[in-house]
DNA sequence: ACCCATCTAGACAGCACATTCTAAAACGTG
DNA sequence: CACGTTTTAGAATGTGCTGTCTAGATGGGT
């Protein structure tokens, strides 16, 4: 019935996580994102309605990557593995994890936001994870949700091991073995609660 | 002899950090400088060379701004003092923390890198910066240093604090009082050896 | 074999930006 | 009080980008 389409969703999206991971979102204008798949510009537009929308899918798809990575975890209330865990997940997928750890959505996402559609799904993957951070708490915790609390969850299984990947991730070169144990040793000395 | 100029560099470096500050690099275009200043564009260019040369300028400056507050106590071997040191800076101006923090070198210049001249102050404000984390880590260690030692150091002192805060730099409002309290129980936590 | 919705293909228009250019204004010194 | 230098002032230029437009290719269903 209709011409099979040569190009799919998904590798504009992977060619755009990969510019950006390498030369900062600036290197991800649409002639480059083409020209990487190997398609013309116009193309993109027939599965995108703009740039912003490509930004977007590809930020929506490595976050919900890697709050899947997290997640279960969370959820079983074991806070230290979750930390650990995103050590394989940005090794699995070095450009993934540059592209969704090295940026702030407001430097992505600062000239035009996404479309709505776009914007409610990163919502509701916000949301999830979230409340995966509120069960881990409640687990472990005492009853009440201070504020303080949650900040301190994020920090500890989020920010933190962040912080401690962001220099090799930067450099690009592979994330060193004393990672693991820094993350561990954190954990140990300044707990949840 | 010579006409009096209306506007210094440092009036551009400032509008620079503020609009950065506000609504991300691309907000800081040579046109929004200029109008933030109350200059016309050209002007800019009797000072700086280029749209880099301002933004490295201003980087340059906050960086020194920075470094200049925890360098002392990093020196006198008090990491947790220069950790928490950070805060008053921050409070004592939020745009530049703003600016300094939340943006990666990355993206400030993914395009076109700032003239050597900057680049070179840059690296001696960097090269001085990591000299006190070497002089605090000799002061209450044991002699050989380990790349680990100092990765360490840096995330204890510098990332982490820094993590702390980036939300609530995001978001824009106060610092919270447990950003002291979470950073204080960080280091007693997990000391620097 | 034909049809036609969907795609490829790439040129094109419009816009925003960095940078340059021309003209005029200011100012302290000789 | 004129001169030369530096600055203001803002228009003009050139570039590179996003998003659009036209033409043609494709391929399964009939």
């Amino acid at each position: 019935m209709v011409r099979t389409a040569r190009f799919t969703e998904d590798d504009f999206i992977e060619a755009t996580v990969a510019l950006v991971a390498e030369g900062g979102p600036a290197a991800a204008t649409m002639q480059a994102i083409a020209r990487r798949v190997g398609a013309p510009t116009g193309s993109i537009y027939h599965r995108f309605e703009s740039r912003a929308a490509v930004l977007g899918a590809a930020w929506n798809a490595a976050y919900a990557s890697f709050t899947a990575a997290l997640t279960p975890l969370l959820q079983a209330g074991r806070p230290c593995e979750a930390a650990l865990a995103i050590l394989p997940w940005a090794r699995a997928s070095e450009r993934r994890a540059r592209f969704l750890l090295l940026h702030e959505p407001v430097t992505l996402f600062e000239d035009t936001p996404p479309p709505p559609p776009l914007r409610a799904e990163l919502e509701r993957l916000e949301e999830g994870f979230d409340a995966a951070f509120r069960a881990c708490i409640a687990a472990r915790g005492d009853g009440i949700l201070r504020d303080e609390d949650l900040a301190r969850a994020k920090f500890l299984i989020f920010d933190a091991p962040i912080a401690i990947l962001r220099p090799h991730l930067q450099r690009g070169g592979a994330l060193p073995p004393f990672a693991e144990r820094m993350i561990a040793e954190l954990h140990a000395g300044m707990p949840l609660t």
